[in-house]
DNA sequence: GCACTTTGTCATATG
DNA sequence: ATCATATGACAAAGT
């Protein structure tokens, strides 16, 4: 039986397994929440397993079962829940990314840029998705119909592995536009440098092979549109501030990304763009003036959603200094649950603009996060022509230069205390901000990264600083604590292993009982008495009993070998077995050798043996020695007694009936007495196995809670270092463009605004304003006056 | 013979 | 108050 029932469970967990892949979703909840309760109270609220009430509510829900609360029979049904149970968990079974699904569905839509970009961005993927998408990715080549299909997926394993900015060569046979086109120089560059801030989060540099990736770019060159694009893109950088940046382009496969944006992959952002995920993000508020103005020293750039009229210096509210430190747990879920709505509205803007991106795709908030596309970029319209684009890397450093060494502590600095980690604290307390120093240089989570890390008195400066400093400190403890991405299934098998309960269902504690009392049910459920069988009660009285009063009371006889005639632990089932001896040992017949008083003799045969012994007489003694072997020992004392009828009718009648019964009968107190003691124990035993059962249970499903909820931890887990990391490399981008736009902006005299004495602010209209660092500036505004400009970003 | 499990029973709590 | 049930604890028997 346990063999059956372990082939049973595989082979449904196999086919569950082959309908997901198919695409058919088994959504065993709604077949387990029309006739079960939700296996989740257990978790979620008082179970069944906890309270007596809704245990014996099960009797209510079991409709068409019958069986009763107190009935062992309860087992198939606990047995049953366990078996759907676990088929639900098919879903979420160990596999960390089982949005691998997803993917293959994807692949069928013959969209590969939403295939790859959507479900899994490769960047994300080579962390985060694990071995397991590694493995799954090798292992499924022949559900994707074969090598002849396109490759859309990122063999990483393949020398030649296609990843990141580079299309696949059969994206490109796909006519998918030259997937690269639109990537340039800078892009690629800016890829590399999160390629290496992967490389540092533990993802191998071959992932990602610089080389291959140049190869594969140089492969699209021949491709005359291709080389076409990627030359206007870099004349236009030529020209001047590109700032409305490329059309976003899929990291993974080059192509461009009309209405969001992979966070996951490298995508081309522009400043504009950066900017408006960070409003999203971190919504500046009311744009607030600088009460000094700073005459035409200021250059803005606003966007022409809203056109900036503002032709002061936004300043910063002032903000309260000594402000406890943001609680960075609670920071970061206000990202997370800021992120997710975002990308809700992006999915929902992608749906509508109808991207061939796959509808498909679960909307996972890891990964895909997007935003918008500006469609109002950085206008170029600046005097700028005179760009010459100077070397950056040693200008840029500057623009995140901190301030300590500035003499007066401007009260920005200390606005960047946020009072706490509510976001809505931002948005009130973040007027006009300074973001320039929101996406600094990746922080490499070490102690002395506030020296050698550029840093900002800006709110969101140190905002993000803070908050990404620990959260990318919890993420490298993380990683050292074994949450790499890669590891991620590794993880959760080794939660799910190291607990301290046998989580293998072919070990679990309920498999042999549940096999037994199975057993009972299915004899229970075929029992010819109603009463008795409702009431479930199995392996109390013996045939033996049964055969004994049979000849006294006919009524009762005739059931009980139907009744547990498959029980290998009910007593009855001897009876059909009385010239076996060999079966003997079968049972497990716990009759306690308690010394019975003088009224009660051990062997009620010895009352018999002292009337008259026939033959026939002999033959009934030998099986009844037999059987007394087996007895009980209320069952026994109850022969002695002579007690009319059986034990069983003794537990298990109604009360009413019992009561009845022993009327109909004209009893001795003593009999009378040894039959209540008799209901009582056997009541009491029903009510022992039962609450045995329900224990067990109740560590079972406890068991599966903390599967579940140690499944959702590790889940949450690599959803957020990808969070992370899509945020370090928004950051990087800004930090690109950043340098970018300092590195063009030339005030009316031709001259730079070094990084290191100013500072780009953003207004809340999306203006974007260039301001005199307060330290630093301010000396220099004594030499020169800045200039103010503004950057009409209209396209 | 020992450790562990299973089962029955008792005492008590609870509804 | 009584009864039915649940459950912890214990012991006996089995493995």
């Amino acid at each position: 039986m346990l063999y059956l029932k372990k082939y049973f469970t595989e082979g449904l967990i196999q086919f569950t397994i082959l309908l997901s892949l198919i695409g058919v979703r088994v959504d065993v909840d709604t077949y387990l929440s029309n006739q079960l309760p939700p296996l989740r109270e257990i978790i979620l609220g008082p179970s069944s397993a906890y309270t007596q009430t809704q245990f014996h509510n099960l009797r209510n829900t079991l409709d068409g079962y019958g069986i009763h609360p107190k009935s062992v029979d309860l087992d198939q049904f606990f047995t049953t829940r366990r078996l759907l149970n676990e088929v639900r968990q098919l879903d979420r079974l160990s596999v960390p990314s089982s949005e691998l699904n997803t993917w293959l569905v994807h692949r069928d839509s013959e969209t590969v840029v939403s295939a790859g970009g959507r479900s899994s961005p490769g960047i994300t993927l080579d962390n985060g998705a694990g071995l397991e998408d590694i493995n799954n990715i090798d292992a499924t080549p022949a559900m994707r119909g074969g090598g002849g299909a396109p490759e859309s997926t990122y063999d990483l394993n393949a020398a030649d592995s296609s990843l990141g900015a580079v299309a696949p060569e059969g994206n490109q046979e796909q006519g998918s536009g030259g997937g690269n086109d639109d990537l340039t120089k800078e892009d690629i560059d800016l890829i590399d440098i999160l390629w290496r801030q992967d490389i540092d989060l533990g993802a191998g540099r071959e992932v990602f092979s610089y080389s291959n990736r140049q190869k594969d770019t140089e492969e699209e060159k021949p491709n005359p549109q291709d080389s076409k694009d990627v030359n206007d893109e870099q004349e236009s950088w030529r020209n001047g501030i590109n700032l409305q940046g490329s059309q976003p382009v899929d990291g993974e496969t080059g192509e461009s990304i009309p209405e969001q944006v992979i966070l996951g992959s490298q995508t081309s952002l522009s400043l504009q763009e950066c900017l408006r995920l960070l409003e999203a993000t971190f919504p500046f508020g009311e744009e607030a003036e600088f009460p000094v103005p700073v005459g035409n020293q200021e250059v803005s750039i606003s966007n022409e959603e809203v056109p900036s009229t503002s032709q002061g210096l936004t300043l910063a509210p002032q903000m309260p200094t000594a402000e406890p430190q943001l609680d960075l747990e609670q920071q970061w879920q206000d990202i997370m649950a800021i992120m997710e709505l975002q990308a809700m509205d992006v999915n929902n803007s992608a749906s509508n603009s109808g991207n061939a991106s796959n509808d498909t795709a679960e909307p996972t908030a890891a990964g895909t996060f997007g935003l918008s596309e500006n469609p109002t970029p950085i206008n170029q319209d600046v005097s700028l022509h005179q760009a010459s684009l100077p070397s950056c890397s040693q200008d840029f450093p500057q623009i995140f230069r901190p301030q300590l060494d500035s003499v007066s502590v401007t009260p920005r600095t200390s606005m960047l205390r946020l009072s706490s980690g509510n976001s809505t604290n931002i948005n009130s307390t973040f007027g006009a901000t300074n973001l320039t120093g929101v996406f600094l240089p990746p922080i490499n989570s070490s102690s002395n990264n506030v020296t050698s890390t550029p840093n900002l008195p800006d709110p969101f400066t140190t905002l993000l600083e803070e908050s990404m400093l620990d959260e990318i400190s919890l993420l490298d403890l993380a990683m050292e604590e074994g949450f790499s991405q890669a590891q991620a299934s590794q993880l959760e098998e080794e939660l799910d292993s190291d607990s301290g309960l046998s989580l293998d269902s072919s070990r679990s504690p309920a498999s042999p009982s549940s096999s037994e009392t199975s057993c009972s049910s299915a004899a229970s459920s075929s029992s010819t008495s109603a009463n008795f069988s409702e009431e479930g009660a199995v392996g109390y009285s013996t045939d033996s009993e049964a055969a004994a009063v049979e000849t006294e009371e006919g009524a009762v006889g005739g059931y009980q070998p139907e009744y547990s005639k498959l029980c290998r632990m009910s007593f009855q089932d001897l009876s059909q077995f009385n010239g076996l001896p060999q079966l003997d040992g079968i049972s497990h017949n716990h009759t306690y050798n308690v010394p019975l008083s003088s009224s009660f003799p051990e062997h009620p045969d010895l009352l018999l043996s002292a009337g008259k012994k026939t033959s026939r007489d002999k033959k009934l003694q030998a099986s009844q020695d037999l059987l007394d072997k087996h007895a009980s020992r209320d069952e026994r004392r109850a022969r002695a007694m002579k007690i009319p009828f059986s034990n069983e009718k003794i537990v298990n009648l109604p009360v009413e009936e019992f009561n009845e019964l022993l009327a109909k009968h004209h009893l001795s107190e003593a009999q009378l007495a040894l039959i209540r003691d008799i209901r009582r124990r056997g009541k009491n035993k029903m009510a022992a196995q039962n609450c045995r059962k329900r224990k067990l249970e109740t560590i079972i499903n406890l068991e599966q809670g903390v599967q579940d909820l140690r499944r959702d931890k590790a889940r949450l887990l690599k959803e957020k270092m990808e969070f992370i990391r899509s945020i370090r490399q928004l950051k990087q981008k800004m930090q690109s463009l950043c340098q970018e736009v300092f590195s063009q902006l030339r005030d009316e005299e031709g001259r730079p605004f070094p990084p290191s004495e100013y500072c780009l602010q953003y207004g809340a209209d999306g203006s974007v304003l260039i301001a005199p660092r307060s330290g630093a500036a301010a000396t220099q505004q004594q030499s020169r006056k800045p200039e103010k400009k503004q950057k009409d970003k209209k396209k």
